[in-house]
DNA sequence: ATCTTTTTTTAGATTTGTCTAAAATAAAAT
DNA sequence: ATTTTATTTTAGACAAATCTAAAAAAAGAT
């Protein structure tokens, strides 16, 4: 089964809301893909002819488990690039996505894994994000939510949920990396923000809506 | 100026061919990309109107200043991947040229500058090409394999791929030897092999084997 | 110089992925 | 339960890159 290009990613989209929300919206792929609801739902008749994912009009869609293995091997194009990108050719952690978005696509078995083998079959990505293997097996990782960290307890920053770069810029600003120690100083009720200490040495003050965007895991 | 995939490969092979025939016709272009006449005809008015080449209709075509430095953009491109393939993923040398095909479109000058400097800024490729550097200049290239010297033009070995007495003694035997005037008399698509004048005497025969660990300069 | 063949271009159709506007359906509100 | 709003789908159009078949132009042959 090859993909085009469009059609990966629709996939992978998918792919990534449906582990969160069960069942995907036609809105809501149109919101990440940055197209009009009308271009979804052809692209859903076409992935459905293709046995890629279970459609019914006006009822929702996920994908099956041919398109689920199909979006793994996305994902794992797109972090393996990441990686190369970042510890390869020295590009900093909020430049790759764009690029990565376009090398994911490249057609070659061979070539994945080789870059695999080449970069020591890495399990996380530069993003702290877990690279699927061959077989399509994600790497398991005890992180969480920073909402949902306890307090006054040392912390490691593991991944991003987001790669905008309106979001990574702010993040270096903080610096805040993947990597870096953290721990919950304080909450405050009034808009679920939160002062932290970053590395024992810094503190910074992060809003509620950026916590979700971090994911740490205990030390 | 940015090109769709289709443009570059279209650009790359009309500057090929211009390189060798000066100006280039339709049907050249539509065998060596695969494609039908009229297809070719389309894109050369897209491309006229892109102002890259000089366009007559039924007088044949050539590119321009500027379509021959982003082609030679493309060449570029092209060459670095194939020596990232061959020497950093360890391909072999007959299995890159399509994965290379795919590599070369990818739009970001920083991933070729990145990778250039990752490469040691080589001047040639796996292949023996050059590459052209950042602003599109061409490494000279003073020698070449003796499998694409032109027909009867006088050169000089200047080197031998390998070192291995089998080898070393062949050359020996057929009076080949650094610092020998050669022309190519006549090549056997057959096999590939070529019949060679050496010193302006003796002729010998040589398979594409030898050939190939033979280097050559124009004279 | 005229006829024949080859090359090139045009005309019109096709495929993929996209769009907007309108219609159909589902969800929410009163 | 009906009306209003939001979501999703359909219908029809468009741009890019391709195709085939036919027409136009150039090149080659007699």
């Amino acid at each position: 089964m090859s993909l085009t290009s469009s059609e990966e990613n629709y996939i992978k989209a998918i792919f990534q809301l449906q582990v969160k929300d069960g069942m995907v919206s036609t809105n809501e792929v149109a919101a990440v893909l940055q197209t009009s609801a009308a271009s979804v739902t052809d692209m859903l008749k076409k992935l459905k002819t293709k046995k890629l994912l279970v459609y019914e009009k006006y009822k929702g869609f996920k994908l099956n488990g041919e398109g689920r293995k199909l979006a793994l091997m996305v994902l794992r194009k797109h972090r393996l690039w990441e990686t190369f990108l970042v510890k390869i050719l020295h590009f900093n952690w909020d430049e790759v996505h764009e690029v990565a978005e376009q090398l994911e696509h490249i057609q070659s078995q061979q070539l994945i894994d080789h870059l695999d083998d080449f970069l020591g079959n890495p399990a996380f990505d530069p993003h702290g994000d877990p690279i699927p293997d061959a077989t399509g097996k994600m790497p398991f990782q005890s992180q969480m939510n920073l909402n949902k960290f306890p307090f006054q307890i040392n912390g490691e920053v593991t991944a991003v949920g987001s790669q905008s770069p309106d979001i990574l810029s702010l993040l270096e600003h903080k610096k805040i990396t993947i990597g870096a120690r953290i721990k919950v100083l304080q909450r405050f009720a009034f808009d679920n923000s939160f002062e932290i200490q970053i590395n024992n040495k810094e503190q910074a003050h992060i809003s509620a809506q950026l916590a979700e965007q971090i994911y740490v895991k205990k030390l």
